[in-house]
DNA sequence: CGAAAATATGAGGCATGCCTCAGGTTGTAG
DNA sequence: CTACAACCTGAGGCATGCCTCATATTTTCG
């Protein structure tokens, strides 16, 4: 545990730069390759130093976050005008469209959207509204008649793992081919389309931990 | 290219119990951690030395073509069974539900099922078989009016893709939750679920590609 | 301009995993 | 029981990637 001082006052001119060229190539490379992209690749893409990387992003996620931070908020900008729209399942289904565009075409993203990582601070915060705003479209929805009562809004989860593989396979061939999978699972979530279904919905605490293990997983 | 002498006969007796205890061991490895896992673990697991595995199977994929023979046999007679069963519609279901149950819990199963690997013949042969099979599962249920008309073949791989993040976030905390997950998939695949699809399903060609993709990015 | 502070560099130590091969061990045929 | 082929072993060379730190460079500020 090295406790290099911290630096106090604005970066210096050089460090902004090299900053940003870093989180320029730390979003592709993360975007192609997921979230464990070797950090050699990202510094040498950005033409720097491995410590230079270091120096700025002491650790992985240090570097994630900062990158994340934009499609987070877009996420939860989604989520908040998704509880506004009229009819409800247009707000559902605007949701669900605006989360797999964000996940489509960007490894890392969908890394961040199916796992958890207890340690990244900047990350999870935001998770905790997102998943009250999700359960509120759901519910919404569900009070308007349109979506099948025995839904709970853990199982978006589900929706968002599987989205996550059929985006990564698809994108390159087909950047849209995930719309005709998402447009399939919608109809199956339709009030008019429930049949009953045969396992009780994963509880939040199931959820976290299937997130955690997906990412402990990942990040190995 | 070290042309070593191939084996004339029967294995010796001690051969035979090394090459089972190899397989052993990789089965569980491989189910545990994916197409990707460490052989130098499996050899260690099976209490071998890891030229004996190497010895026994020269090329990672020629052990893994061992493994997952036996699934593979149980996918297609899966596959025969389905396009007997009466209703049509049963048969679909049947049929997807045995092909995710072998997906179920077996991470390097999945990576078959959804990948494809170029010099992989023992496993790579099969495959033409279940494809036509699929085809005429799907072509059957939707002549008797239950499969939704504006479904293909295709739009299978899309299934087993999601399911296999789907089971491998959720297998170890629940090992029944991808069935709730298959059943509201199937309730969109319903003739009486159907809405307009907003695009064209995958060409066989481009499913080829897509699994392809995935198997580059996963034994990389 | 001339420090001093901030920053950048990249060689190098550590770990993991692939794969090979020289030399030791064991099964088996005669 | 002998001798040889078959087999097993594991050290070691190669590659990748993590992360650190002594040294070199650049910026900034008086």
């Amino acid at each position: 545990m090295t406790t290099r001082k911290p630096p106090t006052g604005p970066l210096r001119k050089d460090a902004q730069r090299n900053r940003a060229a870093l989180l320029d190539a730390a979003r592709t490379v993360f975007a192609e390759e997921g979230l464990d992209a070797a950090l050699e690749g990202i510094a040498r893409r950005a033409g720097l130093a491995i410590g230079t990387l270091y120096r700025h992003f002491p650790t992985r996620m240090d570097l994630v976050g900062a990158v994340m931070a934009e499609k987070k908020r877009a996420w939860i900008k989604a989520a908040e005008a998704a509880v506004a729209i009229e009819p409800a399942w247009d707000g559902l289904t605007f949701f669900l469209e605006r989360v797999c565009e964000l996940q489509a075409g960007d490894l890392a993203f969908n890394d961040i959207a199916s796992m958890r990582f207890p340690y990244a601070a900047g990350i999870e915060a935001a998770r905790k509204r997102a998943y009250d705003l999700g359960r509120r479209i759901v519910e919404r929805a569900q009070a308007e008649g349109s979506l099948r009562p025995d839904i709970t809004a853990e199982d978006i989860a589900f929706i968002v793992w599987a989205h996550s593989r059929v985006s990564e396979a698809t994108y390159a061939i087909d950047p849209n081919a995930w719309r005709r999978y998402l447009a399939l699972t919608l109809d199956g979530l339709r009030a008019t389309a429930a049949h009953p279904l045969p396992v009780a919905p994963l509880r939040p605490r199931q959820v976290l931990r299937a997130q955690l293990r997906l990412g402990r997983r990942r990040l190995r």
